[in-house]
DNA sequence: CTGTTAGCGCGTTCAA
DNA sequence: TTGAACGCGCTAACAG
């Protein structure tokens, strides 16, 4: 059985469908009360709910909003969906949620599938793959296709898209001046893929922050990883010939392997070695070592994304770039330095 | 500027919309060989790319499906979403997602909002609110709306809509008479809100095994917990009154809550008490102590049901209930009884 | 106060 | 070999 269209409770009404339009729409007419509440009446008992996709197609705007994150079943990305699905659902947009697994053409091919959809805007945390020329072509594709979106985890000035993120330098700062203040020098890196802006300056505030503690910067002691577990876990074998004191991992997922496979050596965490890590992923609070990271209030960037995309379109509000706060939260990975 | 419609290549090549649309969609047609490839080359020059909406509105098939769980946020349910994606997605659909936040009624709304959407069919976790008459209430709406859907993490065989999970009776089965074999003969359990036919089958589960093995069920080594964290932590000051030499959680999340609450108390795992969960999310493997669990197939639990969905779409295939396999993964939260 | 007409962008008869 | 005409379900202009 198919749904009831406007034509069929226009029939059944013995009207016409631009008088049932205009009445359940609440536009402003001049339709006599009785056959107002007739219509109404026939709306609920016939179960009517507008074809979306009908109403789209001719409004030019399909109340969707498009989203596209690397991983989705990563907990950050799932945490900062949250907060963008709460945002768009009550504010009566849908939700078209795309992977990117992190490869810049697949977020491509998603950003054209979502304009295909005709979503009036969207959300996109760039994969990692994404920076330089290829950030450009995802920035070209959003642009040529005339889409309103938010970037996520990233700072642009020059582009002519809203951005929301945290101060990544900053961060990266206080996690390391908070190690030195613990006594540390020898403090290694943990880094992600090198290119996008959100690691360049995370790793930025940590060889800014030894420098004006005139502790020399050490090539050895970065070991590029890939965000991931593993890539932490393996990093702890190569570093640990320069004798950390302390690892500065930039995320929280990397942290858990740097500290596994510390264990595995046999140091104790914080004991002989600290790790800090950056997130603060809900998960950090559980692991085996409570973790010392850096906050991003991850949920509220999702929020936030998703208030400001609304607001440009609905409003004809000009692009913003919003830096959301972030803090130092100090748990059991990080310890003074013991020696 | 607006998107190169079907009409604008049509002008271009000076040639009607109709035969556009034949050439572009490759339906049998009889038109010259030079005219094709003009439309073709406009096609590709232009960008053309058709519009969903429109396609979606006279087809009767948006290319839409829908996935309502409870909680993105849940690493659970992200990395479920994770398969549906991935499938989703290989097959040219879009994804529209929706949190019923363990809330029925919005669960409701949801289904009604993917309905609108016309969804060609929708993919859900029922909410841990939606048992009994309340969950007639979604099925009822689901069938009175006509959708297609599949229905992950429950087992209803008088539906008539395909289901995926695991068999959650003897997963649990499966887990208390390990640690039977263990020695373990007080072995309390945290369940989650009771009502959900999984909640229910874990349980018989535990009392089945329990039973078989002439231990007596003891209520009060019972806690219904809530399968949040904090629930698993609470649970443990009240359960430890009966002194358990193990605790079977229903889901991971309490498990790692009663792990840490079972150390506050000064307790070791597994040394003094074992634990065990059910899940085996991601992180079951970095926790403190490297939790056993039940494992369930997560990401194929949500891969199977896109792609059963799917095929029921395109092929008219009746209804199918699968059942996927579950492991036991022994880790270190589990140990002989010690005493 | 209400209905007719037109069209959003597209696919599908049918006639030419 | 091609195009005009129709309709998907809906809204908006303009009549009347």
């Amino acid at each position: 059985m198919p749904r009831t269209t406007l034509k069929n409770i226009a029939q059944a009404a013995g009207l016409s469908t631009t008088t049932v339009s205009l009445v359940l729409n609440d536009k402003p007419h001049h339709i006599s009360k009785k056959k107002c509440q007739l219509v109404k009446d026939l709306a609920i008992k016939m179960n009517y709910r507008p074809n979306r996709l009908a109403v789209g197609l001719i409004k030019k705007q399909s109340k969707n909003i498009g989203l596209i994150v690397p991983d989705i079943s990563n907990a950050f990305f799932a945490e900062m969906t949250k907060g963008v699905e709460d945002i768009v659902r009550s504010n009566k947009y849908n939700l078209l949620l795309c992977n990117s697994n992190g490869r810049n053409n697949l977020e491509l091919e998603c950003i054209n599938m979502l304009a295909d959809s005709s979503v009036d805007g969207l959300i996109i945390t760039m994969s990692p793959e994404s920076f330089g020329a290829k950030e450009q072509l995802s920035l070209n594709a959003l642009k040529s296709l005339g889409l309103h979106a938010v970037i996520v985890d990233s700072f642009n000035e020059i582009n002519q898209f809203s951005t929301v993120s945290i101060d990544n330098f900053q961060a990266a700062c206080s996690a390391v001046e908070y190690l030195i203040s613990l006594g540390h020098k020898r403090i290694a890196c943990i880094t992600g893929p090198i290119g996008p802006k959100t690691t360049e300056n995370r790793l930025n505030g940590y060889k800014y922050s030894l420098k004006k503690h005139n502790i020399s910067y050490n090539e050895n002691m970065v070991f590029h990883g890939d965000y991931h577990y593993q890539s932490g876990y393996d990093a702890v074998a190569v570093l640990l010939a320069n004798k950390p004191t302390a690892i500065f991992c930039l995320n929280d997922q990397m942290a858990y392997g740097a500290v596994k496979a510390l264990k595995k050596q046999g140091l104790r965490v914080p004991d002989d070695i600290s790790v800090i890590g950056f997130d603060n992923i809900f998960f950090s609070q559980m692991v085996e070592v409570p973790l010392s990271t850096v906050s991003q209030p991850i949920y509220k960037l999702g929020e936030k994304a998703a208030q400001i995309l609304i607001t440009e379109l609905t409003t004809k509000q000009k692009t913003q770039h919003l830096v959301l706060e972030h803090t130092l939260k100090i748990r059991q990975s990080t310890a003074k330095i013991n020696n």
